[in-house]
DNA sequence: ATTTGTGCAAATCGTTTGCATCTGA
DNA sequence: TCAGATGCAAACGATTTGCACAAAT
């Protein structure tokens, strides 16, 4: 008991399950086997910055039977209900990032790694006022990084 | 005179070609038909946001005999070389800026619009100690604009 | 039962590369 | 002359899409 077999995946305790499938519930997502177990990949240890194609390996070697295009469906629904948030940073790779509060990054250029900043300890100021129509969405800091 | 043949293409006055000659020499690179055009497209006018694709458009319209592929090399050797920059804020196009100072950006998300914010006009304070063994090569700060 | 999600493979898009051919110094 | 530049077309990698099938409410 505390285990229930979730489709072959049995990595998952019953405590996670009702977890993620209510958080997803609030998200307006249904709790299917494929989103529970990724929520659980993504939200179960701390905040992450994945890749798509990353989270894909790590959920097929979990066991987790899901595809990558599921995955990038999935992380963009994720994205937009707000459960994860996009980080651009290099173009090449799309990251996605499970801290979706205030905060900033640095980029490790030569080695592709995030690290968060806390919104509370940068301040940016003298944003000047948006053209006309449009208002400030958010503002992203993003410290790059190079070997010394 | 005062208009030069290059290649077929005559819309560069002399003093054009020479500025742009004078240019690349101090650059490192080899003022060949091909890159004085890019050139003048992409310096004549004020600072500009291009990408590859725009610029090859572009060039072709003016007759510039150009191909795409040589129209990325040339924008990654004329980033090399510090005459242009590199801004990443969309991941599937890469934008190429004519601004090589100190600034920042809104970026327009509706419409994929890159505007320039003077480099005196924010200040990003409380950037922390950057990890181990690595420096902070650059701080960007990128608005993003929604459609109010 | 009906709606929503999933998997697969093919399509797409921006970008890069290999190589034979030109061209500027 | 001859290193360096160019063009083309093919290769590429990340992401998206169309559609038949499966699962959730």
């Amino acid at each position: 008991m505390g285990v229930q077999i979730v489709g072959k995946d049995l990595f998952m305790g019953q405590r996670a399950i009702q977890a993620n499938t209510e958080k997803l519930r609030k998200a307006g997502l249904r709790p299917t086997r494929q989103r529970l177990a990724l929520a659980q990949l993504l939200f179960a240890r701390g905040d992450r910055h994945v890749t798509a194609e990353g989270l894909h390996e790590e959920a097929v070697s979990a066991g987790v039977q899901v595809s990558l295009a599921t995955v990038y469906n999935t992380m963009h629904q994720f994205t937009a209900s707000g459960l994860l948030r996009e980080v651009t940073v290099d173009g090449t790779r799309t990251y996605f990032d499970t801290n979706t509060g205030d905060h900033h990054h640095f980029y490790c250029q030569d080695d592709g790694t995030l690290v968060d900043i806390d919104g509370d300890q940068i301040e940016v100021a003298g944003v000047p006022v948006p053209p006309h129509g449009a208002k400030v969405d958010r503002v992203d800091v993003i410290v790059r990084l190079k070997r010394r």
